[in-house]
RNA sequence: GCACCCGUAGCUCAGCUGGAUAGAGCGUUGGCUUGCGGAGCCAAAGGUCGUAGGUUCGAAUCCUGUCGGGUGUACCA
């Protein structure tokens, strides 16, 4: 409707002064209407007159020819032109349009990238949600997604912490790695990776067993190694952190990944490809194959070291085609946070070089990076990381000792909105001390609004699936408001799909909540005279707050 | 040094494809319960939109300079 009502307008102008235009129509405070357009305001120039003269030849006009949606055409400001719809034109409004911009496309989203033997920390928390809802949009727009998650398992951060882990069990002894309880697996093999860090720095011998070690890693892959204790170890507890990912990503509520790319698998085809290309695009330079990328504005990257291993810049080359083999996608979505910008382009440019197709349907959307209060960035060397499950943990307590009790969907729905809400792409500051909010635009408060919409419903005896059908009756103040505020949903969902900026979709979820929280303050359904418009009202608000939050992949709970 | 990003209320953030009095939450202060769930509702105080120019009928929004912060910049990822 909102488009017709655009055309029918371009229309009307064209019939008046004739010229064209494309009308903007955007949503208004609303006291000045449903729909505004400043048409008039751009028009000054080609039709030569004011704009408050163009907009009052225009309001008659508009208002006969858009007679069967609008009620009122009125003049504001310096030209405005305000539209109000008739009640039962914004009742048909407030029907969820079915978005389709990516119909039949097939996409691969990467996104949360930990690295087994090291923590998943605030930064992987948010990027691993950022992702989820990104993939969860360009589900909802049609396209068909395969969740993929890609980390290192070789290379020196494993060298570090296989040295601390062997120097923990006293040798090379895997069976000692039974006295390791369940739930502390992932935090102990992340704690061997901080330690075997400190050695690094001050330990020229620890050092020295630690590059070793590394190259040790690389060979177990190379042979296939199950058997040998080392091996052993270094397989269990790789198994440890993806067990360890799983069950965080579970906790926070995340749609499971597809498939894990460990480096350790991409890295043969990396470093194959890069080597098949050097002269015309990589190139040997001091002992190491670079690519120099300063003719395209970038900078020079060693995608080969001088130890003949693969930095990450090769295993790129070689996860980008092995996902290209695998899913053969129309779109490669690469989710990161803004320090890798740089990196991606310069693998890319090089890729571009004898692939360039995959490269063009490659995509990488940078976020910001998770900072501490008073802008303090974390820093695993230096051990003062947020961990993924402290900030779970840290709200839960504070969830705990508001209420007395705690749900874990609440903690969830708390903890996603808190990092969702913001726009992509500036740094997020974390609070431990203040945790995430419970209260006012917050997960919990959403939850509950629609936990209250159930509960009315629920006195009344309705089933799910409630509908209203359009009526003929005016609606009343307080009800239009409502209605007019889900109607805006539609075109919420698209912005939010078309920018892939889910922060869209909380703040319209919050404003739609406040709306039928005000209504709800004041006027009664069941039992009301109004009872069955009311109702009706209240399900498809429901229904709408329930399949926003379902989006940012928050539960929608009908008690809490 | 060079490249990119950011700078909006005490704090955390929306608003940025130029438009009507710059909006929320938290915090502060003061109100609201004989009625469907108070994790709620209403109100007040609080902002030269870092700063200086420019473009425009109109700039938080676009352009330039400048100050402050961040990120990246050859063998970690």
């Amino acid at each position: 409707m909102r488009d017709e009502l655009a055309a029918a307008i371009a229309q009307a102008i064209t019939e008046l002064f004739n010229v064209t235009i494309s009308v903007e129509l955007s949503r208004p405070d609303e006291q000045f209407g449903d729909f505004a357009t400043n048409v008039a305001l751009q028009l000054t120039k080609q039709v030569g007159q004011n704009p408050r003269a163009i907009a009052e030849s225009l309001q008659p006009k508009l208002a006969d020819s858009l007679h069967e949606w609008v009620s009122e055409v009125t003049i504001a400001g310096p030209g405005f032109l305000n539209l109000r719809l008739r009640d039962e034109a914004l009742i048909r409004m407030a029907v969820p349009a079915v978005p389709s911009g990516w119909t039949g496309k097939v996409v691969v989203a990467e996104y949360s990238d930990p690295n087994p033997f090291k923590v998943l920390h605030a930064g992987h928390l948010y990027t691993s949600l950022v992702g989820d809802v990104v993939a969860n949009l360009l589900e909802l727009a049609g396209a068909t997604v395969h969740r993929v998650n890609f980390g290192g398992d070789v290379g020196m951060h494993v060298g570090k912490t296989m040295w601390a882990i062997v120097h923990e069990l006293g040798g090379e002894h895997p069976d000692k790695l039974i006295a390791i309880p369940d739930d502390q697996k992932l935090e102990w093999v992340s704690q061997r990776y901080v330690t075997g860090n400190e050695k690094y720095d001050d330990d020229v011998a620890a050092k020295a067993e630690m590059i070793s070690l590394n190259k040790q890693v690389y060979a177990i892959h190379a042979e296939h190694d199950t058997s040998s204790p080392l091996a052993q170890i270094y397989w269990t507890c790789r198994q440890w952190s993806y067990d360890g990912f799983d069950a965080l990503y579970e906790r926070l509520g995340m749609k499971p990944f597809e498939k894990y790319y460990p480096e350790s698998e991409v890295s043969d085809l990396g470093l194959a490809t890069v080597k098949a290309h050097i002269g015309p695009v990589y190139e040997e330079s001091e002992g190491a194959v670079i690519f120099r990328g300063e003719p395209f504005g970038l900078f020079t990257q060693v995608f080969i070291n001088g130890e003949g291993l693969p930095t990450y810049a090769a295993k790129d080359v070689g996860l980008i085609q092995h996902k290209f083999q695998d899913y053969h996608y129309d779109s490669s979505f690469i989710i990161t946070d803004s320090s890798q910008k740089d990196h991606v382009a310069v693998v890319m440019k090089s890729v571009e070089q004898f692939e360039p197709e995959l490269v063009s349907r490659t995509i990488h959307k940078t976020h910001g990076r998770i900072k501490l209060a008073g802008g303090v960035k974390m820093s695993s060397r230096k051990g003062n990381v947020l961990s993924a499950s402290a900030i779970l943990d840290a709200t839960q307590q504070a969830n705990q000792a508001a209420r007395g009790e705690s749900q874990d969907q609440t903690v969830l729905g708390a903890v996603r909105y808190s990092f969702l809400k913001n726009r992509i792409g500036s740094d997020i500051i974390y609070d431990p001390a203040e945790s995430v909010s419970l209260e006012g635009n917050s997960g919990p408060y959403l939850q509950y609004a629609h936990a209250r919409a159930r509960s009315i419903l629920r006195k009344a005896g309705l089933s799910d699936d409630y509908n209203f059908d359009i009526i003929d009756e005016p609606l009343e103040a307080a009800e239009r408001s409502l209605v007019r505020k889900i109607s805006e949903y539609s075109e919420v969902l698209e912005r939010a799909i078309t920018e892939l900026m889910p922060h869209h979709i909380c703040g319209y979820l919050y404003e739609l909540a406040q709306e039928f929280n005000r209504f709800y303050e004041h006027n009664r359904v069941v039992d009301d005279p109004r009872q069955a418009l009311r109702l009706g009202l209240v399900t498809r608000y429901a229904n709408t707050l329930k399949a926003g939050l379902k989006l940012l992949g928050i539960t929608a709970p009908e008690q809490m």
